[in-house]
Formats: structure tokens, sequence, C-alpha cells
DNA sequence: CGCTTGAATAGATACGAGTCAATATAGACG
DNA sequence: CGTCTATATTGACTCGTATCTATTCAAGCG
């Protein structure tokens, strides 16, 4: 599971700016985002997606916070649950890596009409077309 | 104002998944991420963005949620202070409108440098090759 | 002015969330 | 097997937050 469904039709999450959400839609989103809330797990986050290989150990994360060790775990957890981390143990350690699947989920939702791209590049043409159906 | 900024030069803030985020920079997107991490949050603020102007008045949301009104004026308050939203005052009524900046800024944080649009277009070949490097 | 309606604030309460110390689990290594 | 290191889980505590009722504020209107 969690991998991006069949590419192909309809886009999986519509920006929030183009209908009103549904209230399902709106509880899973909600959730993601509350995992999102809160600096210190955003830095995680940040850290092993930024990291080589798009994969860090607990290892490499914990002595950037002055936080204890369970609190580490745990905000580690919140954010697995939450879909947008996953884990792998190998060895003694345990190897987290983001789904990006997830994040691309909730900047798509984020995404306004008017300025989809965020910076880079990626052409645009799909969300056109989407706007001029 | 709230227009999208120059479009053209320096991104305003660089994916998560570029570099870690500073301690600060977590802090303000944390904020913002709080308010969305509530389902009848971002169901109002789906409505609102998604209204016809660009802005809806507090009339038109309430009549959509089985709450209290109290607890509507409570969370567009928290979507206002996080600054992802902006109320302005006409006769009795109070609308709410959506400040697109903050969207997009947020949206542009969780952009991943691999697939920037929702599901459909973007080939996902460097997703695939950063799992198998 | 007093009344009515729309929205915000105040205060109270119940539940959730972040944190830690203590303990448990999982491998590696003698 | 015993021990050591790396993570996870448990239980307790504190603080934040979502919600309500009651009240206040703001604007229109008679």
């Amino acid at each position: 599971m969690s991998n991006q469904m069949s590419s192909g039709a309809e886009p999986c999450c519509p920006p929030l700016s183009r209908e009103p959400l549904t209230s399902d839609w709106a509880t899973d989103l909600a959730r993601m985002f509350k995992a999102l809330g809160d600096p210190v797990r955003l830095r995680m986050l940040s850290m092993i997606a930024s990291h080589q290989g798009g994969e860090s150990c607990v290892c490499d994360i914990s002595p950037a916070f002055d936080l204890s060790q369970p609190t580490i775990s745990h905000h580690l957890k919140v954010l697995r649950e939450a879909g947008l981390l996953d884990c792998e143990r190998r060895g003694t350690w345990v190897y987290y890596r983001v789904l990006p699947t997830a994040l691309e989920q909730l900047s798509a939702v984020l995404a306004t009409e008017s300025g989809v791209l965020p910076a880079s590049a990626c052409t645009p043409t799909a969300a056109l077309a989407e706007t001029l159906s």
C-alpha cells in the first residue's frame, strides 16, 4: 500500500479552493495536517526528507532535539500513523523515510488556482486541462 | 495585496525536503499547519476559498456545521490568527476571505522535488530512482 | 432611544496532546 | 546465555484546545 494510485485519470485531490471538502476527506486531511502542526515534527520530517537517500536513522535525528528519547519516538510514531513516514528496522537501528505521495497530496490540496507551481519544474499541463474542463 | 509574489526569482520557502527547517521557520509553519489540523477548520477554509468571489459571510458558513455559533467564531479566529484568513465587516455581516499567499507558501513547503503535481501527471521516475538508490 | 439580528468574547468543562521517568523489546556481540 | 545499545511502550502529569452557555458588542431599524 501507500503507493500512488493508477496515476492515470482523475486527480486524487482537487485543491480545497476548488470545491468544499467533504466531511470525510476533511477528516483524513486534518489528521495529516495535525501531525504537521508541531515544530518538532516538522523539523523531523524535514530532516528525514532532506537527508541523503531520503531516509535517516533515529540516532541521526535525536541529537538535534533537546528532548527525551521516548518523546522523539512518540513524535515519529505520530508522523508514521498519519501516513507521512514509513520505517524499517535494519539491525539495531530503525530508519525512517518520508512517503512522498502523502506530501504531494497535501501540497496539491493547498495549491491555489493562480500559482500552482511551488518553485521548480514539471509542466502544469494537467492542472491547466483540469482548470479548463 | 494578498497577491502571489513576483513568481519569478527566489522561492519564498524551499520545500522541506530540500534542507532541514530552521527551528524558527518550523515554528511559524507549525502554527499554520496546526490551524489546518482540524476537520471543521479545513472545511471552513475550503468553503470560503471555493466560494464565489473568494470570500464568504459567517452566516453562509455556520449552517454547514452542527456547532454553536461561538464555536464557529472560535474556529474562524484560529484560522485568522494563523494568517490563513482575513476578515472584513460590512454592515451587520462579517466576511472572511482566504489569504492565498499563505496557502501557496504551505503548498510550496510540502512540494517534493520529484513530483509536484497532484498525482496524475508528472512521471514518477524520479521517485523510483530515489527508491532504488 | 430601544429592539432585533449577526458576530465576538468570557468563563467553565472535558478531553487530547506533549513531555518525562521507568520499563520493556529487539538485535548485536562476547 | 548475559550484557550492551538502540527504540518502543507504559503510566503519570501538565497544559492546550474544542465545545458549550451566558453575555457583550456592533450595526441596522422601528
